[in-house]
RNA sequence: GGACAGAUGGGUGAGUAGGCUGAAACCACAUCCCUGCUAAGGAUGCGUACGGGUAACCGUACCGAGGGUUCGAAUCCCUCUCUGUCCGCCA
């Protein structure tokens, strides 16, 4: 959530920093009334109470010294009347504010360059060159279908379409690729965290998903509980609503799961092959950290993710998002995209996010500086998006006949 | 899933015939003092959120969550959640 107290100090700099991602701010003006609104009902509320209090003490007093307390029964009446009428007004103005409230998006950062949608994204390095093929690479699923390796129709059959299934030696490089990252991230000081793959509708809120993104979750019927979409969710939930030491951070922490989406606004895209699946398996690096030092982690996010797909021997490029691209918690974002021969372009593989205070603010992550408690700020990425990664593995270490060479770093893994 | 018991501040733990308890005491923690020698003594401070104030501070809310009764609730009533124990089931 953004900073409302900021939003109305200064908004005519807030609202030109949302307008910038698509925000209308006649839908600001609306909040910053509401928020202003809220205040003062809740002033009053709150005097109301005052008086309750005050006058009731007076009245148990009266009633042991043995004084007359008809006088005072009849103003607290009263009072009490109007307290619940202001009490009303506060929920129906705070129910409110939160609906606006909670689905305007996090300001993007100063740095990030102002575009419309992905196609305004700047490429920021291309690391590795692309090699050269002698005859035409092919797809991953032609590729799937030679070796065996995934089995799309029957992935269907048990769930319906867009679920697959692996089979063999894919099955085993997917764990391998699962296995290799999170010793590489753990290498870098990560903590292996195992966790729930079905989180509640709080921490879903804390990060962001809800209430705005509902139709993109796979809920359980009946209850306030959801799969996944991302270990995102439960990584940084993990301190939900507490309050940290400043010694304790930065905390770093990585997670193996697996990711349920709907893809709700994909219809038609990626239908086949395995780009774009229900369920898919990623590793997830979290950070949260000191606001002073969340550009640095950022980075050194970015740079782990990159490495990893290095040592995997695959081309790749960083991509900075621009302001109209940039997800719902994001305040600047970096993708990472990986060379596919056989589509011949770039696809994400990695996103790696600094929301700085705005999933804080909600998650109500906090830690001590002093005497105060402030927001930390958390970050994520992915190391990396595993069935993907498969992908770009079948379709860089392709040969001519089909066959699919094993990269170097997941022997030992195999 | 069934039965019973419980849920209080960082921890332990008082407080249930409703008002003087935002909450005793102890421990932990912080600062200071004393004293020095392996360990101890003393003083003060020490929950969170929101609103107001430059600040000291003041107001409001919160004793698992939500609702109710009452002039007034940690204390009474209802619903839910969680924890423990027993039973059932299961990896």
């Amino acid at each position: 959530m953004i900073d409302l107290k900021y939003l109305e100090k200064n908004f005519d700099e807030a609202t030109n920093r949302l307008t910038k991602r698509g925000i209308n701010n006649t839908l600001l003006e609306e909040l910053k009334y509401k928020f202003r609104e809220l205040k003062e009902i809740n002033r009053r509320l709150e005097e109301a109470r005052a008086t309750q209090n005050r006058v009731s003490k007076l009245f148990g007093e009266y009633r042991r010294e043995g004084k007359d307390i008809s006088e005072l029964k009849s103003k607290l009446s009263k009072n009490k009347e109007l307290i619940a009428s202001l009490q009303d007004e506060v929920n129906i103005a705070n129910e409110e504010l939160q609906n606006i409230a909670l689905n305007i998006p996090n300001f993007p950062d100063e740095s990030v360059p102002y575009g419309e949608d992905e196609d305004d994204n700047v490429e920021i390095k291309r690391v590795l060159t692309p090699r050269e093929f002698n005859f035409r690479p092919r797809e991953h699923w032609e590729l799937a279908e030679i070796n065996g390796w995934i089995d799309f129709q029957r992935g269907v059959k048990l769930a319906k379409s867009r679920f697959s299934l692996l089979r063999g030696e894919a099955a085993r490089l997917e764990r391998a690729l699962i296995n290799f990252f999170l010793d590489e991230n753990r290498k870098r000081g990560f903590e292996e965290v195992y966790v729930p793959f079905i989180n509640n509708s709080n921490m879903l809120q804390g990060t962001g998903q809800l209430p705005k993104f509902a139709d993109d979750l796979f809920k359980i019927e009946g209850e306030e509980l959801y799969l996944i979409p991302t270990a995102e969710v439960p990584l940084t939930n993990i301190y939900n609503n507490e309050i940290l030491k400043k010694e304790q951070l930065p905390i770093l922490l990585t997670a193996y799961t697996p990711c349920f989406r709907k893809e709700a606004g994909s219809a038609g895209k990626d239908t086949r092959g395995m780009i774009r699946q229900h369920q898919f398996d990623k590793v997830e690096m979290v950070a949260l950290s000191l606001p002073e030092e969340s550009e640095e982690i950022f980075n050194m996010m970015v740079e782990n993710a990159s490495n990893l797909l290095t040592m995997l021997e695959l081309p790749h490029r960083l991509v900075e998002l621009c302001s109209g691209d940039l997800g719902f918690s994001a305040s600047m974002t970096i993708d990472i995209e990986v060379w596919l021969p056989g589509q011949n372009r770039y696809r994400e593989i990695s996103s790696i996010s600094n929301t700085r205070d705005f999933q804080a603010r909600r998650a109500k992550i906090r830690f001590r500086d002093g005497k105060k408690n402030r927001l930390l700020h958390t970050l994520n990425g992915s190391a990396l998006a595993v069935g993907r990664t498969l992908v770009a593995i079948m379709e860089n270490y392709q040969n001519a006949d089909g066959t699919i060479d094993i990269p170097e770093v997941l022997k030992k893994y195999i």
